[in-house]
DNA sequence: GCCGTTTTCGGCCCGACTGTTTTCAGTCG
């Protein structure tokens, strides 16, 4: 059973309990699901090196909620969770995702109408049954219906990638505004989570309504899901959830810090307060009634005796603790790269010829790129065999020379994305690979093969004397492929043994490593890299997702081997 | 159900908005 799953069931636990008006076990629940959501080791592998004592240990869990979880594991049952489901049996996981809908009116709407389902509640609230219940009326009637319709076409989650260029154009365009001083973006995006729920912009004015009036009436808003003077939230016409808050100046570093969230870090910030004999909400850091700190962030974390935590290591794993013994690692900067290690050209499946990518990388502020083309196993992309790629280093040699004659300081490296085969073997020969500055091996091919096969042939294929990187190690398109099954940890381990490099791409669609194998790569010594993976001059741009997920890995330039020097990336490789 | 640098008992984060009410419960974040 994955953490998600055991966290899922937890939820579900807690809106039960709340259901049966049962007091303070429903938060209980909940705040264990949140923190189960984003632990970064699985709780099956927690519990097989340290039992029930070991889940135990997780900030929440007590005894009787450690033994749901290891029934959980053992059996994939809770006796608890079908009991509770039995007493009320309604399909209570997706009701609850109708706006609007809790476990209290749920419970109404069961014991009142029979509902069990979304069907059930489509066909009460058109027969025109739920406005006549008591706490209801024609106006949640008509809510559920919209819910509903919105529940039927939303597509979920958006890939930050796909909400962050359309987020900062908002928060453009509120900054233009009339009265506007400040407009940012809270919430996970500020985290830069790799994918995204809603949104959350806090604005600070003092012309509140003419903000929330531009706000709900731009012209890509598809549904007003509340208005007010302080806070409105709407849905775009494209499904995502986008929240605003108006703000005074003295609160914005309180209300930055609590809508960024996460959820988890916040509490934990504020039980430190309370431990304090302080107060802190979004209006500020109290001490009675008197405000202490608000303006800033930095003045809270400050006068709550922690460092500053930035936004990608707010998620309660450990950043609190390093704070408060000011032991925070100095996180990786986009400035601070000044390579890229993966780069396609016209030679296979990229856009733009190699003097063409040199140019759009030095406009972007790097100081050398390595050209890594396909190889002959991928022939759809016309994959450079021993003969062309040959070619292409002599093509090399000469963009170089001619940049050299311009009196510009930037190197073009050869490189490949060489193809890995199905037994582990390289798409090329060691002869040819030898020649290579910088050789990157990937998985293209045999996405299904069983977990161990699969951790051997990449075992096998790192253990080349040639292969210096693995290329987006895992293979996984956010949204749209699973990872390959993979024993990452067996990965890591190889990697660390071969000297070899794991990648972080870039492309928001991958960003692979995730920040929970970067943060164990990190903590045994295995060095990264941080490439766009670019197929076009404008790929460059991505690279600010690698550092993000690497931040949110807790990496070091020391970490990222493409934020070194070329001669020291190079003297480093195999 | 969980937790403890006042506590092993007695507290639990808290404010905004909506729709129903006529002072508030439920939901959300």
């Amino acid at each position: 059973m994955t953490n998600q799953e055991i966290a899922k069931i937890l939820y579900e636990i807690s809106a039960y309990l709340e259901m049966q008006d049962v007091a303070f076990k429903p938060r209980a629940y909940e705040k264990v699901a949140e923190v189960v959501e984003s632990l970064s080791e699985p709780l099956t592998s927690i519990h097989s090196k340290g039992g029930i004592k070991a889940i135990q240990d997780v900030p929440g869990v007590g005894i009787s909620i450690a033994e749901t979880i290891e029934e959980l594991i053992k059996t994939g049952h809770s006796k608890h969770y079908e009991e509770l489901k039995k007493n009320t049996p309604v399909d209570l996981a997706n009701l609850i995702r109708v706006e609007g809908l809790g476990p209290k009116k749920i419970k109404a709407l069961y014991n009142k109408l029979g509902v069990r389902n979304l069907k059930d509640l489509e066909k009460s609230a058109k027969a025109g049954k739920i406005r006549k219940l008591a706490g209801f009326g024609p106006k949640s009637e008509e809510n559920i219906l919209k819910g509903l319709d919105f529940l039927s076409r939303s597509s979920g989650r958006f890939t930050l990638g796909a909400a962050l260029p359309l987020v900062r154009e908002t928060e453009d365009r509120l900054r233009g505004l009339k009265g506007v001083k400040k407009a940012q973006v809270a919430g996970s995006i500020r985290r830069w989570k790799e994918t995204v729920g809603d949104v959350d912009i806090l604005v600070v004015s003092d012309k509140a309504e003419l903000v929330m009036d531009y706000f709900i009436n731009m012209p890509e808003v598809g549904r007003v899901l509340a208005h007010g003077k302080t806070k409105s939230a709407i849905t775009l016409k494209n499904g995502l959830d986008v929240d605003l808050r108006v703000l005074p100046p003295e609160s914005y570093g309180s209300a930055l810090a609590y809508f960024t969230g996460s959820k988890a870090h916040n509490v934990a910030l504020r039980q430190i307060a309370i431990n304090k004999g302080y107060k802190l909400n979004e209006y500020g850091l109290f001490k009675g009634e008197r405000q202490i700190a608000g303006k800033t962030e930095e003045e809270i974390y400050k006068k709550l005796g922690l460092d500053y935590v930035e936004p990608e290591l707010r998620e309660l794993t450990g950043e609190v603790e390093a704070a408060q013994e000011h032991i925070l690692p100095n996180l990786i900067k986009r400035s601070d790269l000044r390579g890229d290690l993966q780069v396609q050209t016209n030679w296979t499946d990229g856009e733009k010829s190699i003097k063409e990518m040199a140019s759009a990388a030095m406009k972007s502020g790097l100081e050398y790129i390595v050209i890594t083309d396909h190889t002959k196993r991928l022939a759809m992309t016309n994959g450079l065999d021993e003969r062309r790629i040959v070619q292409q280093m002599k093509e090399i040699d000469k963009v170089n020379a001619g940049l050299k004659a311009k009196g510009l300081k930037f190197t073009i490296l050869k490189g490949s994305e060489c193809d890995i085969l199905k037994d582990g073997t390289m798409d090329l020969s060691d002869s040819t690979l030898s020649k290579l500055d910088v050789v990157g091996a990937s998985v293209h091919s045999h996405f299904n093969l069983p977990r161990e096969d699969q951790t051997k042939r990449i075992q096998k294929a790192i253990s080349n004397p040639s292969v210096d990187i693995l290329f987006h190690p895992t293979g996984r398109l956010i949204q749209r492929r699973e990872a390959y099954a993979v024993d990452m940890g067996a990965i890591i381990d190889s990697a660390k043994k071969t000297k070899t490099v794991l990648e972080i791409d870039a492309f928001p669609d991958r960003l692979d490593l995730k920040d929970e194998y970067i943060r164990q790569c990190v903590e045994v010594g295995v060095k990264m890299s941080i490439d766009s993976d670019a197929h076009t001059d404008s790929h460059f741009s991505v690279l600010e997702y690698g550092v993000a997920q690497a931040r949110r890995g807790w990496a070091k330039r020391s970490d990222i081997i493409n934020a070194w020097p070329v001669s020291k990336m190079l003297k480093f490789l195999k």
